[in-house]
DNA sequence: AAAATTTATGCAATCGTTTGTAATAAATAT
DNA sequence: ATATTTATTACAAACGATTGCATAAATTTT
């Protein structure tokens, strides 16, 4: 113990291994011994079964900096999360940690790293920092995205994907959902119930969110049913405001008899929230939510819910921009996420 | 957009644009463009000026394969999830996942990046290559280690801090929560209400929820009851098996009136199935869970659970892995992260 | 057996920064 | 007016890998 910390002090700390110890350690030189590690042809297989044996005992491994300094692939694929710089809330919401890992578990599938870094929404350039230093080869963005049009002017011709609703004149890969779809399906499957007065829970900012509602006012107009401005409630995702939201409606006696959430955290909030008041779901009011995260599925009772494969859309994020980065093909479409009206359930 | 496809074909990718550009165009050297950017005081102020404004107007913008070359710091660091072989689930967890979260948030308000890697767990050495290669300052695992014996003759002395358990005599610096005491108060929670068949959902191979088991034992012990064998399921976090495992229990017959589930998933899972069951709870069983996840708050009925706080634990990580880092202080001792019995519910 | 080919290895340049040291110009002291 | 100090800048050597080219040894062909 004594003995270690006399070391940090006197000593350098404990200098690396690098190919040239190895290589003196072999008695080749430093060429064979990266070529050995990397398994080319133009070693011999003794050499090479010998010089690997050597770095594996002495725990050897390359340094990535200087790799990646004359090779310029890193293996590493960057997601950035941006948040926004007036409350620079936590990264909690489960869509985006579900999208996270399924992310996570495709890189690493495919044999590479991947690097998280969030974001302040008025420091838009750094959405391609990691990718502008070298740190990774691409970028993929999770998050209803508010500033578009900045996005937009930012990457194009850029190894970038983004997950969020297809915008007019885009110049960037996006993988979404069909929110225009799936704001009709779960609309249409309160209607087909008997509900006709459905309130809207989302904040219609997120183009996301917007193209729900036209979705929602699509399926209105086309089973002859008027949508109630009153009943379009601006709810973040993270259903702080529901329960108030709610109350609020009941205080200035709004009626409604379905309930569009725009997030599975509405609608879990607004079943507990409706429950307490002593208002029994579904008979009085039907819920619909939206994503399918995992944890609907543990919801009691169980909830139905607009599933958007959050699987799939992280699968086609990362093939998209491998694609990108591949150069096999470039375009600006946006790739959709089949959507399902299902009850969450556990498979 | 032919053209732009004719340009990937024939030319290179556009050339990244280099210090030597910079300092071509400013009419100075490299070393004097390297020093006005990272404000060095041996470099005129003027003329620090025109060179960030000109390497700020061209995008201009540092290769960090090279910086690192140089510096030996990357501003990175890895968080390492082990996963079995056997069956290599996703990333889906939520504790993780609040754990990454919650992580990615300390990191990135130190100004460091957050290199996600999964490991396989029978190819341990790989925990450390993040930061072997270079590519990572130090290492941050999370995740129930069923190999304690093999991590610890292996990083001995290295940056890196765990997530779990304090096992006897361990070489590396673990954060975790007091599993005995929250066994104990999970345990004695249950009994106070009157409960005196507890049943036990966790699996014991894992050092951490042996722990709670110890805990739960102590528990019965200090109330002068005796645990019932039978009582003890080895349900897994992700609570699969847990509907199963309840109706089994039923169909044998083997009564139980208090319930302690290792995880929120198994208590969700658990009431659930109950409820279908007609069981009420907490009338006929009394549900305690563990963790206290964001989503277990909105869950209705509102569920008791060990809360353990998974942004102090968080901090704490990152704390103690740059504090081994900076030599500050190195110890192999565990930090508590506090623990308190309580009604999930959103604040 | 000599020439041509194949196989295995080493040399040295390179990737894009940072930084110790030397060089120059400007400012101050003698 | 000269010597000394101070402020700027440039030069060139690292950092640790990869790889085109040259070379030497082993093999095959003629």
């Amino acid at each position: 113990m004594s003995e270690n910390s006399l070391n940090k002090q006197t000593n350098k700390i404990q200098k690396r291994l690098q190919m040239q110890d190895i290589a003196k350690l072999a008695g080749v030189s430093t060429s064979t011994v990266s070529r050995a590690l990397n398994g080319s042809s133009l070693v011999n297989e003794e050499t090479r079964l010998r010089v690997t044996a050597l770095a594996q005992s002495l725990n050897y491994s390359i340094d990535i900096g200087a790799q990646n300094l004359r090779l310029k692939n890193n293996k590493t694929v960057a997601v950035v999360i941006p948040f926004d710089s007036a409350n620079p809330q936590h990264v909690s919401d489960p869509f985006f940690l579900t999208m996270l890992g399924h992310i996570a578990d495709e890189l690493s599938m495919l044999g590479h790293y991947m690097l998280v870094s969030r974001i302040s929404a008025d420091n838009l350039t750094a959405v391609l920092e990691p990718y502008e230093s070298g740190r990774a080869i691409g970028i993929i963005v999770i998050g209803q995205w508010r500033y578009h049009e900045q996005l937009n002017a930012m990457v194009a011709n850029k190894p970038i994907a983004v997950w969020g609703a297809k915008m007019p004149n885009q110049h960037y890969v996006s993988i979404g959902s069909d929110n225009l779809r799936g704001g009709y399906l779960a609309t249409e499957h309160l209607i087909k119930q008997g509900r006709k007065r459905i309130a809207f829970f989302g904040n219609k900012d997120l183009p996301e969110v917007a193209q729900r509602y036209a979705g929602y006012l699509m399926a209105h107009q086309k089973y002859d049913l008027v949508a109630d401005q009153q009943l379009s409630i601006p709810a973040p995702f993270s259903a702080d405001t529901v329960s108030a939201d709610i109350e609020s409606l009941i205080n200035q006696s709004i009626s409604f008899d379905g309930l569009f959430a725009c997030s599975d955290l509405i609608a879990m909030r607004a079943i507990g929230t409706l429950q307490k008041l002593k208002i029994s779901v579904p008979e009085k009011v039907a819920v619909v939510g939206y994503d399918d995260i995992v944890l609907a599925a543990y919801f009691h009772p169980s909830i139905t819910t607009i599933k958007q494969s959050i699987e799939v859309g992280a699968q086609s994020l990362v093939k998209a921009l491998f694609n990108i980065i591949n150069h096999e093909k470039i375009s600006s479409e946006q790739l959709d996420v089949s959507l399902v009206v299902r009850e969450s359930s556990i498979n």
